[in-house]
DNA sequence: CCCTAAATAT
DNA sequence: AATATTTAGG
């Protein structure tokens, strides 16, 4: 839709309700930016595929003001054709991708801009600008616009949305801008678009709006009323059983410091898979928007919460909390509330799986920095339970499935099992409140590597029977052995301190700089933030 | 900040 | 019903 200059006069409080339309096939970075997005009060749409977005724009009642569409190699063509179809919407080509002839031709094609990925809050915060350039160029008056008549004419869903409205209404007052003081929130443009496209930040992009797109081809669950969720996103990859994790694009390998091939002897499948699920919008810095709705959930897919297990266990149990897990997690737009809800969660799990502390104690070990959140002393002991067809239960309680089932992923069904590794016995640190340390040595595991296991043909292990810890002598021993033989893989699932663990704790005792040659080749990684 | 527990929200 | 976020209190 074009905007003309009397739309914008008449415009409370623009650019806040300035509906956008979200073109981008990767999820995360969809995500990441509707988020932002909304933070600032903008009415976001999103889309993956070219084909409801174009679907979308033909349909007047959207009134989109703006688009903000990705373009890539593979999908240029397409992205090419949507310009050529939405010559009247301020269309923002962005891309991770530096491709100078593609953006040549978007602008060609008559793009507003082009933006390199990713997208900064202050490059989002702007476009507005585009849709008041355009009703600046466009005139007073409103020719323009051929609005949407085929449905204007429902009254009745003129009532439903009163409802709507008051109820953001009343919501408003809660929060905020007392600025907001009738109904009319976000007066837009042009009147009868406003019942339609009318919707207020909170109530989300989709909801009644995108039915045709999105709602309509999966019968995902609770589309409609569920925008905010984050892999809510596009119509064409969500599906509901299908999994939330489609994979769409590769972009982010990034900020995968963490992927290192430190401990992870369990699931070395999985193990560099940079596929970082960012979640939730959050935005420490710059936060215009008082956020006043409830934050947007963040998804705990097991690619997250492979992180978070890899940052607790980075940081060994005790001395995980919230803020170096986060740090340790690298996710953007993760809060330190949501890892330190998931670790509230996490540890209930644990004290409920492993509450048989049985009186065992662990004086030697226990550090007075320790916290005793955990049941259980853990590093270097043997899980009580360790065989392999009944260890303990996974967090993502476990489906009802028979027990044969066991090792194959536990998660709602609508996870797709690539996601779960809990495809091997002892992959204890995928599941909840399981041991990083795989069963005993005897017991046969295929996946595993010879070498994981040198301790193994120690006097280490006679001692470790079902349910016997080892003894201090024999912690001491690996502990030197360790020590001595660094190049060997640490013993009984040990892990490698975290780059930044080590950096960190060299700088406190005064060490700023690490000779070169001394690392693994892994380089530093770039410091929390 | 961190931790829990309990209340809410989705 | 399960899982996340908020809130409140220490």
């Amino acid at each position: 839709m074009v905007c003309t200059a009397n739309d914008l006069l008449g415009w409370k409080d623009f650019p806040k309700g300035l509906r956008v339309l979200l073109l981008d096939e990767d999820i995360n970075s969809a995500t990441e930016i509707g988020s932002k997005l909304e933070e600032m009060d903008y009415v976001v749409s999103r889309f993956c595929s070219e084909n409801d977005a174009l679907a979308a724009i033909s349909d007047e009642s959207k009134g989109f003001h703006v688009a903000i569409v990705e373009v890539r190699e593979h999908n240029k063509d397409g992205r090419f054709k949507f310009l050529e179809s939405a010559k009247d919407l301020p269309t923002i080509m962005t891309s991770d991708e530096n491709c100078i002839s593609t953006m040549m031709k978007c602008i060609a094609l008559g793009a507003v801009e082009f933006l390199e990925k990713p997208l900064s809050e202050d490059k989002l915060k702007n476009i507005w600008q585009h849709v008041a350039h355009k009703a600046f160029k466009a005139g007073p008056k409103d020719q323009t616009q051929p609005l949407k008549s085929e449905n204007g004419s429902d009254a009745a869903s003129d009532h439903m949305k009163k409802e709507d409205i008051e109820e953001e209404f009343s919501e408003n007052q809660d929060h905020n801008d007392e600025a907001y003081i009738e109904t009319d929130k976000y007066p837009a443009p042009s009147t009868p678009q406003l019942k339609q496209g009318m919707r207020s930040v909170d109530n989300g992009d989709c909801h009644d709006q995108d039915q045709t797109n999105v709602s309509t081809q999966k019968q995902c669950v609770d589309h409609d009323g569920d925008p905010k969720f984050v892999e809510t996103t596009c119509g064409d990859l969500v599906v509901d059983s299908a999994t939330t994790i489609t994979d769409t694009n590769t972009c982010k390998s990034l900020e995968d410091g963490i992927g290192q091939p430190s401990g992870n002897e369990c699931c070395p499948d999985l193990v560099i898979d940079g596929k970082k699920r960012n979640a939730a919008s959050e935005h420490p810095n710059s936060r215009p928007a008082k956020s006043s709705r409830r934050k947007i959930k963040v998804d705990w897919t097991s690619e997250l919460h492979k992180k978070f297990v890899q940052a607790v266990e980075q940081l060994g149990v005790d001395q995980a909390i919230p803020s170096r897990i986060l740090e340790l997690m690298h996710v953007e737009g993760l809060t330190r509330h949501n890892v330190a809800s998931h670790l509230q969660k996490y540890r209930l799990q644990r004290r409920h799986i492993l509450p048989k502390d049985g009186g065992r104690k662990w004086p030697q070990t226990r550090h007075s920095t320790q916290r005793n959140y955990y049941p259980q002393k853990p590093i270097m002991a043997y899980p009580p339970y360790h065989h392999p067809n009944q260890v303990y239960p996974a967090w993502p309680p476990p489906l009802p499935v028979p027990p044969q089932m066991w090792g194959t992923p536990y998660y709602p069904a609508w996870q797709s099992s690539e996601n779960w590794m809990w495809n091997h016995p002892y992959v204890g640190a995928k599941a909840w409140g399981c041991p990083t340390v795989p069963p005993l040595p005897h017991t046969s595991f295929p996946q595993q590597s010879p070498s994981q296991f040198r301790m193994q043909s120690t006097q280490t292990m006679e001692k470790n029977s079902i349910d016997n810890y080892p003894g201090e002598e024999v912690i001491d021993k690996v502990v030197k052995e360790a020590i001595n033989k660094p190049w060997l893989p640490l013993p009984l699932g040990l892990k490698p301190p975290s780059t930044e663990s080590v950096i960190s704790e060299l700088a406190k005792q005064g060490i700023s700089t690490v000779p070169p040659g001394t690392g693994t080749g892994t380089g530093i990684i770039n410091a929390s933030r």
